[in-house]
DNA sequence: GGGCTTATGTGCGCTATCGTACAGACTGCT
DNA sequence: AGCAGTCTGTACGATAGCGCACATAAGCCC
């Protein structure tokens, strides 16, 4: 099914390098769905019953913590799936999922994809190594948050964005940024009040442009280039 | 080898619950090594020759940044093993490993380990599952890294580490301490008299001694017990 | 086009943490 | 016992980011 002129699950990089006989065995299991900004696909502690293959979507996952506050851990392209904890073997994740910027995805029930990874073949060895990707980000966001200042992060975690997005134009306010960066609101005002000065970005209401993604580049911290030189090793399907 | 009476394999928990015939597979390979704090297990995006089970020594794996600052991603006792990069398939990691407390681990060359994992068996799964831990361990730290003040992260990080540690006393400077927690010494140095003012803990040069867990944890931010649970859950092997 | 909702800009005092400098104190070594 | 090296305590100004309050403006809906 799903298999519109528009839409297919090869948009997702994961899923447009499995084998034709993989392919051929999950393709009438993949269901396209739409995910509009702000949905949550898992809540922290919640069993998971689908693996999310985003196409068109961009993902986050993120904390929350007790207080309300928020940070992200990892963003999710169509580099990517959520849902590692199925073929992991924790069934739930202490994380949230979200949707960071509307667009769409295809999902795989849960058991579906522990089949398959349990096969052993070309999805399991793509999945574990999407999975040190992904503690890769952590590892560096976790130091990041700590060590580098707002308007670094700001940098990296646009071009991380813009990594994933098909356009220059990002469709976010600056407010889900701040909760992203985990910083407060007038904080991300005040940053990205520098980098447009600087000619880096234009933004409106609810809109951010990258004019010089080669300029944010050298305004961001290392962390940017330390992610991204190792995703690209890695996720070379 | 290394059957001594004092030190075998199964006083890594991981270890400890392999099944015999993977073990009798294995256990002439186990190699058992004396680890000394400061100790560098990786550098940053260097080769894998081995995956190192600790015993009695704990293990960090930290982020060293360009300006030569570090920040602990996450900790690693004899419920954990370093060098998932192995059986994720990216052989090199991002990170670096190093010895935070002094004492013994068993290592196993890679393709060892590589091998045992890829029969998809017990093993398999239980380092599967040990990923799921260490992610959010990982997530956990970035977000607290970003959302609590120091005295509550020092808690946390006491905690954790003395959950790792066989007694109540741990060996470190507040040197170590602050490089693990990516702030500076005097920080610390702050932070941990408040706390021994408390009555939580008792410290002089070089050593850290916990007299009142269960005030550390209400001191402590959410953080610890939210990762001490997961844990508990993931790793009842 | 008027009004409502939501996003952004700005100011101000506050706090946590930084950077630096240096003094004092403990331990290990000879 | 004395010394050297290392670890810890303290102080002080600087600064990044917070929390709050409120002004302004942009887009959307009727």
């Amino acid at each position: 099914m799903s298999n519109s002129a528009q839409h297919r699950p090869q948009q997702n990089r994961i899923l447009a390098a499995l084998p034709a006989h993989a392919m051929a065995r999950l393709a009438d299991h993949f269901e396209l769905i739409t995910l509009r900004q702000g949905d949550m696909l898992y809540q922290s502690g919640s069993q998971i019953s689908h693996a999310y293959f985003p196409t068109t979507a961009i993902l986050s996952k993120h904390c929350v913590m007790a207080s309300g506050a928020t940070a992200e851990a990892a963003g999710v392209g169509n580099e990517g799936m959520v849902g590692v904890a199925l073929f992991l073997g924790g069934d739930a994740m202490s994380s949230s999922a979200a949707v960071l910027i509307g667009g769409h995805a295809y999902r795989l029930e849960a058991h579906l994809l522990k089949q398959e990874f349990d096969r052993g073949e070309w999805l399991q060895r793509t999945l574990l190594r999407y999975t040190q990707a992904l503690v890769t980000q952590m590892m560096q966001n976790a130091a990041c948050n700590r060590l580098h200042v707002l308007e670094q992060q700001l940098c990296r975690w646009l071009l991380h964005t813009l990594d994933r997005s098909s356009s220059q134009e990002l469709i976010l306010t600056q407010e889900l940024v701040a909760n992203m960066l985990g910083v407060r609101r007038e904080g991300v005002t005040e940053a990205a009040g520098k980098l447009q000065q600087a000619g880096l970005i234009r933004y409106r209401r609810g809109h951010i442009t990258v004019l010089d993604q080669a300029g944010l580049g050298r305004h961001a911290c290392e962390c940017y280039g330390v992610v991204k030189k190792e995703m690209d090793r890695l996720l070379c399907y």
